[in-house]
Parts: structure tokens; C-alpha cells; sequence
DNA sequence: ATGCCGGGTCCTACCCGA
């Protein structure tokens, strides 16, 4: 089974760049994030003309999430549980999909709003920490996946991309990324590379594609006895060269 | 220290991203 995982910035600008990678690379599942339109104006046909049936939750301009599949699937949760009713921002789908739970995210920024859009990134990761530590309690064989907008190490940025300020790396980030590995999920991409430069987002702005300066925010991590089944992990960063490209490239994990 | 680029929307100057 091949699970994919996506920033597309904008699915309205990126309808055509995902038909060509799901054509070429054919996952079983991608999940999407930063779809930034309301779920009636994602562009659903497209993919089911190509065998791929779509669910998204949407809003107007900022966020959404979504999931492409060419298996049944049923979505289970469409927001984080726990987080209150104050969290109106579509950024988390749970589906499960030939018995495993998949979990698709695009984890708060933390750099606007001052203090209070930080401390909003640290709710949803505790939030997201007590969801993932019910279901492996519970054995469930468990995918979470999508962009965290964390820089786990100082080997996951291109060096003088952030600052040490910047709230994907500010060390309360670091120690909730930690603590969520710490429940017993494993790094896909770090399980088969363990160190140097593997990038998943390069800005569009000061060069940074072509002087590969890029950071490791998306990730997948995995439960026990998926991690065990893990085939590959690799970031697809021959998208990023593509006309007209996402910011993000996808991340791919085979599971055997 | 800020903007760089490229999405979005109150359609046009401004917000947000990472």
C-alpha cells in the first residue's frame, strides 16, 4: 500500500500538477492540505475520471484538507478531536482504509497572530498528542501524516532559512514533535534515511529551489506494526521543478 | 531589518504562508 501525503497550495492551481503525479506514481491514498477553497468548488470529477474518489473539508481562502483514494475508505473524523468548538479551521481528516487508520493534518503555522497563533500551534499539537495516544493504546495500526510544520532537528532546515525564533523550530515545538514519537511512532522518512539533507518545502522566494535551500516539515510517522511493514520513504522533489509548482513536494511511503 | 514569490479575497491593496 502506497500512502502519499501533499501541500498543494491552492487545489484550483494544482488540479493538473496532482492528475499527472497520481497518473505517474499511482498511491493508494494522498492525502492533501492547503486546498484553500470551501469543499463544493474542489475540483472532485477530475480525479474520480481517473479512478481516484475524493473528500475534502474545505473553508473560504486559508487551510483544508483532503483525501484522493483509489481503495474504500471511510472518512471517521473530520476535525481533532478535543480541541474545542473555537477550532473552525479545516485542517484534519481521519479515515480508516483496509483496516488502518490514516490520520491527515496541516498543523497551525505558529508564526502569525503574536503569542496567541503560537500558543494556538501548541494546543492542536497536545490535542493531536491525546488523539494519537487513545488510538495506540487501543493497537490501532495508525498512519499520521500531512505538513506539521515542524523542522524536527537542526539537520531539517537548509542552514539561515529560520531563525531560531521561528515557530517551526522553537524548542516547545520540538518537544511536542518529540513527544508524539515518544508514544511510539517512527519517522518514515528519518527510519530509512536516518541523517542529512532530505527537503519537503522550498520557498518561493530569495531562490531557494535553485540553490536548494529547503526544510523537512512534512512528514509521516507510523505505528509498531506499520513501521515494521515499511518498504520506502521518499520525498518526490522532481515536482518541485515543474512549471508553476506547489511550495511543498509530496512524501510517499510504501507499505508492504 | 525587510522584501523577495505566490496563493487568497472585501477587486485591489492587503493578509498569510514558512
Amino acid at each position: 500500500m502506497k500512502i502519499a501525503t501533499w501541500n498543494v497550495n491552492s487545489i484550483r492551481q494544482r488540479e493538473s500538477h496532482v492528475c499527472r503525479w497520481l497518473e505517474r506514481i499511482s498511491p493508494d491514498i494522498l492525502l492533501l492540505q492547503e486546498i484553500k477553497c470551501e469543499a463544493h468548488a474542489f475540483p472532485a470529477a477530475a480525479f474520480e475520471r481517473i479512478g481516484y474518489r475524493a473528500e475534502a473539508i474545505g473553508q473560504k481562502a486559508y487551510n483544508g484538507v483532503a483525501v484522493l483514494a483509489r481503495v474504500p475508505f471511510e472518512v471517521t473524523h473530520r476535525a481533532l478531536p478535543g480541541l474545542g468548538p473555537e477550532d473552525a479551521q479545516a485542517r484534519y481528516i481521519e479515515i480508516v482504509a483496509a483496516g488502518v487508520t490514516i490520520i491527515g493534518i496541516y498543523l497551525p503555522n505558529g508564526n502569525s497572530g503574536g503569542e496567541a497563533g503560537y500558543a494556538y500551534k501548541l494546543a492542536w499539537m497536545d490535542a493531536l498528542h491525546a488523539r494519537v495516544a487513545l488510538l495506540l493504546e487501543q493497537d490501532t495500526p495508525l498512519v499520521v501524516t500531512g505538513d506539521f510544520n515542524v523542522c524536527p532537528t537542526d539537520e531539517d532546515f537548509a542552514p539561515g532559512t529560520l531563525g531560531a525564533g521561528d515557530a517551526l523550530v522553537r524548542p516547545e515545538t520540538r518537544a511536542r514533535f518529540r513527544a508524539l514519537l515518544w508514544l511510539g511512532l517512527t519517522d518514515a522518512i528519518r527510519a530509512v534515511r536516518p541523517t542529512g539533507a532530505v527537503w519537503t518545502f522550498w520557498d518561493y522566494q530569495a531562490g531557494a529551489w535553485p540553490r536548494d535551500r529547503g526544510l523537512r516539515i512534512d512528514h509521516a510517522l507510523l505505528s509498531p506494526t506499520i513501521a515494521e511493514r515499511l518498504v520506502s520513504a521518499v520525498a518526490d522533489r522532481a515536482v518541485r521543478g515543474e512549471e508553476q509548482p506547489s511550495d511543498h513536494v509530496p512524501v510517499v511511503v510504501e507499505i508492504g
